[in-house]
RNA sequence: GCGCCCGUAGCUCAGUUGGAUAGAGCAUCUGCCUUCUAAGCAGGUUGUCGCGCGUUCGAUUCGCGCCGGGCGCACCA
């Protein structure tokens, strides 16, 4: 292999090192004039990917009528940060929020809003108001069942069209929608679509139909189910299930025995029209672990009822772990309540305030009221995103705000002190990068050698759907910056060229920091 | 009962698909601020990769079997 082998033109010699390795030794004149490159705009270590892809991301998907709470930071934050890679990397994305805005739940607070609905606390507070009228007829519901059917009545009306029971609901979406473009504006986040599952009710009807017509569901027990078609070893096959020794039927219910439809219908639904519409390649579901299942029958039923559609597309279940307490139990308030995602950001900013405030007391306080917001949702966000996603994690605030080892503070704080460099450097309006880079010192070989992954990372976050990897990456980036820095003086460089090199090492370090926090939807500030 | 996920340093976790001496942070010990932000850096200490068998030149990674934990198993989503 080494005698065919011809890499010298980016390579020193190759060298044998043992049982079945190569050493490759990169020229240092090719990693210098990569950098030279970058320092002039040509690229920033990654390429565009050739063919692009169309990949339909469904991902945040919170319900109408409840608060978005803990339980979609991790959807929401994995979600965006998989569209920002992918479209990075020159694919062609399509977002779509996946609200829950009908099913059985309304009801309740239909039932609610007509009963004991308090309007001057809609108006003070929409969803707590709609949180609760759902909380009282539930509780009601439970110990009446004369209040169940009262509620089932008005869910009927409502899938029948009921024009006030519409009017109702729309209104509830409405109030719902103030509260949705409220969180994702302060975390960043935005969508191409929002297509709930209301929009997909016209066609309802039509798949279960078509499913029955074509023998892939069948009625049981008045309900319609799709069933298992024997095609696969029991253990494998996603629609039986073993119960005290017997395979039995686990069949994904398309109609429930009241006429109703399941979530698996309006999912099909889903697949067929984003199909028709778009044609992506790849369908991505940023969904919680636990509905592993759910999207094993889905994907098997999708492909029983469209076998030909069903080949051209790759469907896929990204799922993840739960967020814990330092407990080890599922992450609470001290009173027992979710945590409102409006308060978690609230309290994040306030913690990384204090921070500010406490390090950099001279700065006015409008600039360490931004500095907190950027720091503190970074925090979040960043701590989210970098546990292996299937694994569950155990949320800590002193932990992701510590500001040392692996968070995002470390990284925006490697960002700030580059910054920082450039504003004493006091370099000349129209500043033209250095024609040459040279690379001497150790930590600078080591530094520009780690610059040049950032693509391979991009890629590998884009193909394997996992944005931790970034994380890493920028972590090893921010830690060979310090120790360069650390050990290489920019400003008081021995010499010009040397000054040149080094500034242009730091700006490329500040580019690829920026943009791979921005990439995992992290802002940076130029001061903390 | 069956299936899925997990088990890596005292603690919290990585480990880019089978590669070389398994890595970080916290904790702990030792140095470094009249010099570009010390929210930092350099270094020391810390491991039967849950256990066993197998496949392989080579296994934390793949297969099988155990042990321990979490989650899921028909009309909620």
């Amino acid at each position: 292999m080494l005698a065919k082998l011809d890499v010298s033109a980016v390579c020193e010699k190759v060298e044998i090192a043992g049982a079945g390795f190569l050493n490759f030794r990169l020229r240092a004149a090719v990693l210098a004039e990569t950098l030279a490159a970058a320092a002039r705009g040509e690229h920033l270590f990654f390429e565009q990917a050739a063919p692009p892809r169309t990949v339909v991301i469904d991902f945040s998907s919170p319900n109408v009528a409840k608060p978005m709470h803990v339980g979609h930071i991790r959807s929401t934050g994995i979600g965006d940060a998989l569209q920002r890679t992918l479209r990075l990397l020159g694919h062609r994305v399509i977002s779509d929020n996946h609200i829950g805005d009908w099913g059985t739940q309304f009801g309740k607070l239909l039932l609610g809003w007509k009963q004991i609905l308090d309007r001057p606390a809609l108006e003070r507070d929409a969803i707590g108001e709609l949180e609760r009228l759902y909380k009282v007829i539930n509780a009601e519901c439970d110990a009446n069942p004369a209040q169940l059917e009262e509620a089932k009545s008005e869910l009927v009306k409502l899938q029948a069209g009921d024009a006030e029971n519409i009017a109702i609901w729309k209104e509830m979406i409405c109030l719902s929608q103030i509260q949705f473009d409220t969180i994702y504006s302060r975390l960043g986040v935005k969508f191409d679509q929002a297509l709930g599952e209301s929009f997909y009710n016209p066609w309802l009807g039509e798949v279960v139909n078509d499913l029955l017509q074509r023998g892939i569901a069948r009625e049981s027990e008045g309900a319609v189910g799709v069933f298992s078609d024997g095609s696969l070893p029991p253990k494998e096959d996603p629609f039986l299930v073993n119960r005290d020794g017997e395979w039995v039927a686990d069949p994904a219910l398309v109609r429930k025995s009241d006429g109703g439809f399941n979530y698996t219908t309006t999912d099909l639904a889903t697949i067929d029209y984003r199909l028709k519409t778009w044609s992506p390649d790849e369908i991505v579901y940023v969904v919680d672990d636990r509905q592993s299942g759910h999207f094993k029958k889905l994907f098997a039923t999708f492909a029983r009822w469209k076998a030909d559609d069903a080949k051209k597309v790759k469907l896929v279940h990204v799922g993840f772990g739960k967020i814990m307490g330092d407990d080890g139990k599922p992450f609470k308030t001290r009173s027992g309540d979710t945590v409102k995602l409006g308060d978690l950001l609230d309290e994040a900013e306030e913690r990384a305030f204090k921070i500010v405030s406490e390090k950099n007391a001279e700065l006015p306080e409008a600039q360490r009221r931004e500095i907190a917001r950027v720091i503190g949702l970074g925090a979040v966000k960043y701590a989210d995103i970098l546990p292996n996603r299937q694994s569950d994690y155990i949320f800590s605030w002193d932990k992701m705000l510590a500001l040392q080892g692996n968070t995002a503070p470390y990284l925006q704080y490697a960002y700030a002190r580059i910054k920082s460099i450039f504003r004493k450097a006091e370099l000349p309006a129209g500043h033209q990068p250095p024609a040459a880079v040279n690379l001497q010192a150790p930590e600078e070989l080591a530094l520009a050698r780690h610059l040049l992954n950032f693509g391979l990372t991009l890629e590998a976050v884009a193909d394997e759907l996992r944005p931790n990897y970034l994380c890493n990456y920028l972590f090893e980036l921010a830690g060979k910056f310090t120790s360069f820095y650390e050990n290489c003086p920019v400003l008081k460089a021995e010499d010009a060229a040397t000054r040149q090199s080094r500034l242009a090492l730091c700006d490329l370090t500040a580019r690829v920091l920026c943009q791979g926090l921005n990439t995992l939807g992290i802002q940076v500030v130029e001061q903390m």
